[in-house]
DNA sequence: GTATAATGTGTATAAATATACAAAAAATGG
DNA sequence: CCATTTTTTGTATATTTATACACATTATAC
């Protein structure tokens, strides 16, 4: 039963908002499961499922989008490409593995053009120009959350 | 300061193990930034940060792999311009927005060329070749994972 | 079958988190 | 400068979530 039900959570999750294990609780009484929140608590628990903030102010649960906890290669595709990023005054600089530069950069361009002067790609080196040094920041700042690195 | 404040708090979760918000208040103060609870869960709530479920049966707080909050855009940069993933046979079918594919193909290739045959990319499609179906339905996968389009 | 161990669940409650409200601080417009 | 609005924060508390404990259910070994 508890594999069941716990199918029947992705579902109810990934067809409704559920901001709370409360109205977890009522959804699946509805589709049968009459459990207590302290079993969908557990539930959620083992599924890994988690609570994001969403842009209304409310919050939702949710699947991770990547499969993180298993084993540790669970970095995003692009972003595995990226070494670092860093900004001094009005420009990015983005270090990435040898080679990978110029292919990082035209996708940056093609996605981002708008938002930059425009960029210049060695091997493994990108510099962003930006119009200022609060703009170079600001974009620093969003890639880095773009691509973030971290675990 | 609240600007700072939350700076920290993303260097603080990615230096150690923060399992609940008491704990982040204790490390900020730590840090020299002394609030309460309260505003550290509004913090958490505008980082967008989650609580995952760890292995060991604790939690811990942790940034989203992208970027979801602000406005409806917090998509990926890459999965940005990228419209569908399918694939038939031993081989995979990208959709992108008109023009991208050539920088999105350049960049699959750099960062993935070892995992695949090779790649074709016109104005908004790029074609992958894998060795099997059996690989290119594994590949599909990874990819729309990678990309998850979601939300 | 019975006994024993392991797993799952509810109840009650502890622990953790979110928020209403008021006050303070900072920004904006004269 | 002062007045007014907006943003940020703490206090107190409501809400939500996790869990200790006891009981129930299921699996395992004999």
């Amino acid at each position: 039963m508890k594999q069941k039900r716990q199918q029947q959570i992705l579902k109810i999750i990934s067809e409704k908002d559920i901001k709370t294990q409360e109205g977890l609780t009522d959804a699946l009484k509805s589709a049968g499961f009459a459990v207590t929140q302290a079993t969908v608590s557990r539930d959620i628990k083992e599924l890994g499922l988690i609570k994001l903030s969403l842009s209304d102010g409310t919050y939702k649960y949710s699947i991770t989008q990547e499969e993180k906890k298993d084993n540790n290669e669970h970095i995003s595709i692009f972003s595995k490409s990226i070494v670092s990023i860093k900004y001094a005054m009005h420009t990015i600089v983005v270090k990435t593995y040898s080679g990978m530069a110029n292919a990082v950069a035209a996708t940056l361009d093609a996605v981002l053009k708008h938002e930059f002067l425009g960029t210049i790609a060695g091997d493994d080196t990108i510099l962003i120009i930006l119009e200022s040094p609060e703009q170079a920041e600001k974009m620093a700042e969003k890639l880095v959350r773009l691509f973030n690195r971290k675990e």
